[in-house]
DNA sequence: GAAATTATGTCAGCGATATTGACATAGTTT
DNA sequence: AAACTATGTCAATATCGCTGACATAATTTC
């Protein structure tokens, strides 16, 4: 007694939680926990008229200081004219420099400014408040496997190293 | 000897590793296994021309079928005017349901097509893969640890049971 | 039953962040 | 000298969020 393949536009009214061996309870906590997890910084990010790509522009090269542009684009993996407008404001109001760098003269090495360094600081505090707050009473075999899980989720190996994959030419 | 607080503008050159105990690396994991964690569903996505903001409406409308508007827009935290396009797509596209309600006939419930449960499970089935494949190799208390560590991650405990809190009148 | 409130929808405008495409400039490599 | 590379910039467009204002229908309150 299947339904009938007629039922077409009927509402399904079977709310949806295993299927398949699919797991939405857990879809759904990554979902929330990673809302929560980003909510913190935006408060702080508005006092400064900044938003979430200002936050990430700002934690890389807080990350590695001397980053070239196209290493940054290459982390964050968007275009060089998405950057532009981000980029220059952080410079404008004294978070980031550029320095020409030494070998390549083309390229622009990216430092932040003590400045800068305050506010990666003042963004990563609360943030990381509640991971540890998520943490207490985990054990160090339990810390690992969150950390295992959470590098496992990445798709390649790209972390911490960016490989400088050349931007496409517009020709 | 400190360096002189006249070193203003300065660049700072030294990586930022760990401060005041933040764990910066893990704040990046987590940056990063959520970005690979949405790209699965957003490629599918294109296809259908939709975007993250149609899946995250299918998908609570397919975890409890019959929700209400304003249950919606409570789960998702936006407003009304960023929801109806979105909303209006998926039930033009034949993926939802408006179906008045039976009690308060103000209510329009929301409830996936056939159509629209078989997307919400093509989109959910890259990321379950995904979660599975991190967690292989994990013991049943390891993967415990992760749920309670997300579970922890999430302020408050508005998950499940969304509370109607009532939208502000615009007068 | 009239008045207030609620649930939803809609129009208009705006802002942030991303995109593609095209072109410019300076510096490096061939 | 020519080709390529790193960066910057102008212009147009898309998505997804926002506020404000108003409309309609249904429910609740007085």
């Amino acid at each position: 007694m299947k339904p009938l393949a007629s039922k077409i536009d009927e509402p399904v009214r079977s709310p949806l939680t295993r299927h398949e061996g699919i797991d939405f309870d857990l879809i759904e906590l990554i979902y929330f926990a990673y809302r929560d997890f980003t909510s913190d910084p935006d408060v702080i990010l508005t006092d400064y008229e900044f938003g979430r790509a200002h936050h990430r522009v700002l934690h890389f090269v807080n990350r590695k200081p001397g980053l070239t542009v196209a290493e940054l684009l290459d982390v964050l993996r968007i275009t060089k004219q998405s950057l532009s407008r981000v980029l220059k404001q952080l410079i404008d109001s004294g978070h980031i420099l550029q320095i020409q760098g030494t070998t390549d003269r083309r390229q622009r090495e990216l430092y932040p400014t003590q400045k800068g360094r305050n506010l990666a600081l003042e963004l990563a505090r609360p943030q990381s408040r509640r991971i540890r707050t998520a943490l207490t009473g985990m054990t160090t075999e339990e810390r690992a496997a969150i950390e295992r899980f959470l590098g496992a989720m990445v798709t390649d190996g790209q972390q911490q190293a960016p490989k400088a994959v050349p931007q496409m030419h517009e020709d």
